[in-house]
DNA sequence: CTACCTATCTATAAGTG
DNA sequence: TCACTTATAGATAGGTA
């Protein structure tokens, strides 16, 4: 059918487009994409903590060598105490912090969400800013490769849990990891 | 409006419901949002790593202390090049092995939706078995320590094999790489 | 735990600022 | 780059097997 001759309703946008699941060809398409996708990927797996009482950790390098990251407290508490060789069968909460850290990321979660209704309803100027120490979902400029050597580090440590699960039992652990503050230091340059 | 004198058309379901982003009261639903929601989080990162030639890497650790891992060859030689403190500017892909890698990616999702898309009208009765190496995402049950060390080899193991690969440079050129096939070894032990 | 089904809910591709 | 909008594609709660 030809268009009608009344006023075509020229919508605004078409709305979402289904997309073949391939490299992007576009640069710029590929970027936005990451960005978005990204973020939505943290959100779910924000989500799955919070809901599930599951640790996450997650670590992301853009096409531009920039990587993100996201985790909690829970995941650093429990590395840490995988370095330390201790609490080797305890991934369960274990203490006061813990429980303290599974209330602020419920009151996280309540505020964000709080937080986007009002702003749905263009009330609430203020935006949620860094969660303070939450969430890590700090960028990591390529070019510092301290950093990166820092978040390498990190990851390595992980695959240490996978050991020590195996020699779990029978071991009071390897050696004690300095600085396992991880990532979010300084955190905060802009990218890009 | 009340049901009509008529068949009430009883649905099957309710559809999904809304819930609140709060840890789930029943263990039995953390269970099963745990399974489905970790589900789609790895296909949303699978999505992510081909889509915008992404690195992606999660490590998720249930409440009930089985963890499972998501990756993909390119993370782990983009980390195995950190580990080496070689190829520090070098994310982009960076040889022969890693287009060979990009392509099985590929052809891995488009099987995938292929299967996807056939099962849907109930012709296949085949499923995708392990996707052959490409994606890691093996449950490691706490329990079983030969899984576990099954998977911490392999993993290992698939690290030195990328790590030969960077050393061969410009060697044996564009052939298909004879060890990559890490995981899908024997793999498909039924986890839980 | 897994897979499937349905009805909904949610994420997001494009476009715009 | 991020934020907002719209229309639609995709994810998933609850239920069943």
């Amino acid at each position: 059918m030809a268009d009608t001759p009344k006023a075509p309703p020229r919508r605004s946008t078409q709305g979402r487009q289904k997309i073949e699941i391939k490299k992007r060809e576009k640069v710029d398409h590929r970027r936005v994409t990451f960005s978005k996708r990204r973020k939505g990927l943290f959100e779910k797996a924000a989500e799955l903590c919070v809901l599930c009482g599951a640790k996450v950790a997650i670590v992301t390098f853009s096409e531009g060598r920039k990587a993100f990251c996201f985790g909690n407290h829970e995941t650093d508490a429990m590395l840490e105490g995988y370095l330390n060789g201790r609490n080797l069968g305890e991934i369960e909460p274990s203490g006061a912090y813990v429980r303290a850290l599974n209330e602020s990321k419920q009151l996280y979660l309540e505020a964000s969400m709080r937080l986007e209704s009002e702003r749905a309803k263009g009330k609430c100027p203020v935006r949620l800013a860094r969660p303070e120490g939450f969430w890590w979902d700090t960028p990591m400029d390529g070019l510092g490769l301290e950093e990166l050597e820092y978040y390498h580090n990190a990851l390595e440590r992980m695959m240490q849990i996978v050991q020590a699960k195996i020699e779990e039992g029978s071991n009071t652990g390897p050696g004690p990891a300095p600085g396992l503050g991880f990532i979010g230091t300084a955190g905060e340059q802009s990218l890009l």
